[in-house]
DNA sequence: CTGAAAGCGCTTACAG
DNA sequence: CTGAAAGCGCTTACAG
């Protein structure tokens, strides 16, 4: 009926017949109107379909109900990438419950510009996801906002942060890899500065010197991959595989999933037979490792746990209700699928081909 | 330094030893100001670790930078969604670099949820992607804020909108699984009331008819499938499995990757040789296409073209310069890998295992 | 080149 | 129960 922009809450008060007081407290429900003036209001909200101006709602509160998440890495993109999207879509729900919408940006790690933004946006609350350098935190520490931090790791004390206990997935994929009966191994390694990456490689290193399996020949060995990716994995397993297939390794782990999948698809393009002749496991349960063909060994990542976490500690932060813990570890478990020959009970070695 | 929450310009002013208007013609580079005064204010701005606020820039611009995203889908989630996550993150890049931001939501198909939260919140234009009920298009009609369609269907002919070439890129299948050689195709569905998926079967169906091959006994079966996920892909071809052997087709077209995939690994696990045996195409150029073993023959959708076109037709509609086309359509075309028996040039059927 | 004033669209005490 | 007034933090004519 009305074809203009946006009617302010003058021109609907005007409309009402009541003061600008009185329809705003109509609309928003804070204070007293009298049923017939509220009907009155409401009458007028409908017919200028009337909406109330964020913006200047959250001027005068000082408060957007919007929160900032910052996503650091090298390279773009964030969204659809396999854990942060996963994350980033359960923070994403978690906000909407809690009535909270979401900014999001990625930066690379040394930047301040994100979180400029993010201030300038006057956001509720910050999170700050992946690894960030101390930079970065120094600085957010200036302007006390809320805020916290997933999956990256810190020495600071008092910055809160939510990880995952890769350390203990790493032992956990040792063992079970153990307990199928393998005792020489081929590691692929993402990135050493990514805490995740590096923790997996020391927690299943750890676990298998403790079973005496040790480095070097007739143990396990290492190959470092400068990055992450499906890609870099398959040019890693091209690079090594004479040295693969000489080493007589039963066994392939890999601190993610794409890692892994990438060096299992060469090894099946050139007739290795997975899991008969080897046994490949992955970490992170991305949605991949569970479509393949074998379906892939991994190790899971809460990533809805800490999703949902984030955005309710958070919350709590903003509101300054209750303490929060200052760290927040998820457990990773084993999921045992085909691409590794062992039971579901993680202690022997059948072909589970399931 | 000083450890106050947000100052404002008043503040800064102060501290500078000038008037607000100064400061903030300085602060903006709106306006003139003596290099002297410029310095006082930005030594200020440094101490203060001033920064402006957005929201009341909004509030006097009317114009927030903000862009509003709607997902129209009826399950979450949306950001790691093999295709909608794709385009969601070129919009995302596309957005930074012309200074806008991105509010993201889901809604259910005849919400109005989202669209009036959006409202509220004075984004400057509306991406909505999917699949919407022409309540919602009709709805927002009525606010004349500028706004575009991605990926969804309109009769309505003075709505913007954006789609790939579904027809086009069914028809370009069922010529590549011809040229290889086949003539007795299964094919997977996907819901019916979604463009994309209606679409691609029509011209999938309309190019085998073209070529001679018929529907029933001697040409194609479709199946139809009530989802579009990689489980239901699976379930379809447990389903139909004794009908798919007796039927001796050579070639399966799903109309999107993640139920050719999930029909696919039922195939393998039940030991029939892909693409020896029985030719698999899917459709969208997931990543995990590409990863797949074999990788997934399929029709690529431009999913960085239109994100990137979405942002910046909706921009111009913002700015109001410039016309914009109603329609604008997206090639696919087709990308040949290892699970169809043809040479890359589409015309020939070798065992092109690369 | 700089400052006082009005205004963006709300909410919130405070009177009445 | 309702309204006038002040104020949130900016920008933008308009004087000077």
């Amino acid at each position: 009926m009305d074809n203009k922009l946006n009617h302010s809450l003058r021109e609907l008060a005007q409309l009402a017949g009541v003061s600008k007081s009185t329809a705003s407290r109509v609309i928003s429900g804070n204070g007293y109107a009298s049923p017939e003036v509220r009907e009155r209001v409401l009458k007028a909200v409908e017919q200028l379909r009337y909406k109330p101006s964020a913006v200047a709602r959250a001027m005068v509160a000082k408060r957007t109900h919007n929160i900032g998440v910052i996503v650091f890495r090298d390279r773009l993109p964030i969204v659809s990438h396999t854990l942060y999207g996963r994350i980033i879509d359960e923070i994403l729900m978690a906000a909407e419950a809690l009535g909270y919408s979401i900014f999001l940006k990625t930066d690379r790690e040394m930047s301040l510009r994100s979180t400029d933004y993010m201030l300038e946006q006057r956001v509720d609350g910050l999170i700050l996801v992946s690894r960030l350098q101390k930079n970065v935190i120094d600085y957010v520490k200036n302007f006390n906002i809320p805020y916290l931090m997933v999956n990256g790791s810190t020495e600071d004390p008092d910055v809160v942060h939510l990880v995952s206990n890769d350390e203990a997935g790493g032992e956990r994929a040792a063992e079970h890899l153990y307990a199928c009966g393998h005792r020489k191994f081929f590691i692929i390694a993402g990135p050493g500065e990514h805490r995740s990456h590096s923790l997996r490689l020391a927690g299943f290193r750890k676990r298998l010197e403790s079973l005496g399996v040790c480095s070097g020949q007739e143990g396990f060995t290492v190959a470092q991959s400068s990055e992450s990716s499906f890609d870099s994995g398959r040019k890693l397993m091209e690079e090594h595989y004479a040295a693969f297939l000489e080493g007589g390794y039963s066994a392939l782990f890999s601190t993610n999933d794409m890692l892994a999948l990438g060096a299992m698809k060469v090894l099946m393009e050139r007739g290795v037979r997975i899991p008969e002749e080897v046994s490949v496991m992955g970490y992170d349960n991305t949605e991949v490792a569970g479509m393949y063909h074998p379906s892939l060994t991994t190790v899971s990542v809460d990533a809805s746990g800490i999703g949902r976490d984030a955005v309710s500690i958070l919350d709590r932060l903003i509101s300054g209700e209750g303490s929060v813990p200052r760290l927040i570890e998820y457990e990773s478990e084993v999921i045992v699928r085909q691409s590794t020959n062992g039971k579901e009970d993680g202690t022997c070695c059948g072909t589970g081909n399931t």
